[in-house]
DNA sequence: AACTATTCATAACA
DNA sequence: TTGTTATGAATAGTT
């Protein structure tokens, strides 16, 4: 009989931690379930036990709410490149949706539900987590985010790259056409030089063709 | 009072509905919280109100979830594009760092400065202003970076035009070449038309130079 | 797993 | 919206 209530703290005995938990979840879920079912909301919640056991609990379909979360910050690009939003919606706009959801729930949870139960002490060591947390996160936004741009950088190098090197064959076309001209006489190494690397060539298409997509799927 | 037991199912009033969902969020939050700290596990939620709005919670894991896609997406970068990180540094990731900065600044001294003298009214209000502070840089945040990759993947596309109009010119070129060697007679109209239209040749030059930075500074 | 004494959550009301 | 309270629900400690 419940002779008491408990502190909020990891509870060290092992059986009755597994018990408790196995209770708690129970609950927790079927909370879940009401909320979705009385207020007509989207649930998702994923719980994993200290042993690694996986249980969740999603309201319709974790589909739904993951586009739904996708759609809020896709908004900007339906404002100023229409015809880009395609591209830039599959993989930058999700990955940016994630991370941004991560340091949404992070700051939530720090700051969350119970300020009001924390006496100083603990507020000052929320700060401190705070803090670094919010650092953290922020490192690991702006490395995903870097590599993105990087990405996008180099395969534009690259285009430049094949750009200058096509220019630089028309002009040295043109020179031996004038030389020809000059020397009254045509001959056939232009078309060879035309076509004397054609792995560059294939190099083009290639960037052309990855352009779209950083990075494929599932980040 | 709670006069009696409710059935589970949607809450037709709307306010009345509006006001459950307020209450019994708070009530679920509070429950994953604790069960995430009282059996040591990891516990992601999130839950989309009717009207759309978001609400997320989870337990430490954030940092688990973002090391091990670190250690993916480095990975995959190592494999794809290894000498890039010079690029990496550029204004660009100069001026996300200082947006970060003061936004973390901000942040801590909100948090920082008097937060024992603050009771707790006050402390709620002061939890609301870091809520709000938080999604402005969210947004402000995502909007930059989506300008830039946006701008980026434009430049990029800009330049695969560019050199599909240099290969057609030197298609073109080509033929009338082969053309003058099967009548034995060359003319100066090949070098008018590699330069006759010298404004592409300036876009191009114009896009390359810009390439580097899609938003100079300050943002 | 089952049982209660308690604490906790919350529906209705203000 | 916020607060209050009577009541139903969840659960800690025990069997």
């Amino acid at each position: 009989m419940t002779r008491r209530k408990i502190q909020i703290k990891k509870i060290d005995n092992t059986t009755a931690r597994q018990v408790t938990f196995s209770k708690r979840r129970r609950g927790l879920f079927k909370k879940a379930q009401e909320l979705s079912t009385l207020c007509d909301a989207e649930i998702a919640l994923v719980v994993f036990s200290a042993t690694g056991k996986l249980f969740e609990f999603t309201s319709s379909s974790v589909q739904q709410v993951i586009e739904r979360h996708d759609l809020l910050s896709s908004d900007f690009d339906k404002l100023n490149h229409p015809s880009l939003e395609l591209q830039v919606e599959s993989s930058t706009s999700a990955a940016l949706s994630k991370e941004i959801a991560e340091k949404t729930h992070e700051l939530r949870k720090l700051m969350g539900e119970e300020l009001q139960e924390l006496n100083m002490k603990e507020l000052q060591e929320l700060e401190k987590l705070l803090g670094s947390g919010l650092r953290r996160v922020r490192d690991a936004k702006c490395e995903i985010v870097l590599k993105e741009i990087t990405s996008l950088k180099w395969k534009g190098s690259q285009l430049m790259q094949e750009n200058k090197r096509l220019k630089q064959v028309m002009m040295a076309n043109r020179q031996v056409q004038t030389l020809e001209l000059e020397q009254g006489q045509s001959s056939e190494p232009i078309g060879d030089f035309i076509h004397s690397d054609p792995s560059q060539d294939h190099d083009c298409s290639d960037t052309s063709l990855k352009l779209g997509l950083a990075f494929p799927s599932g980040i």
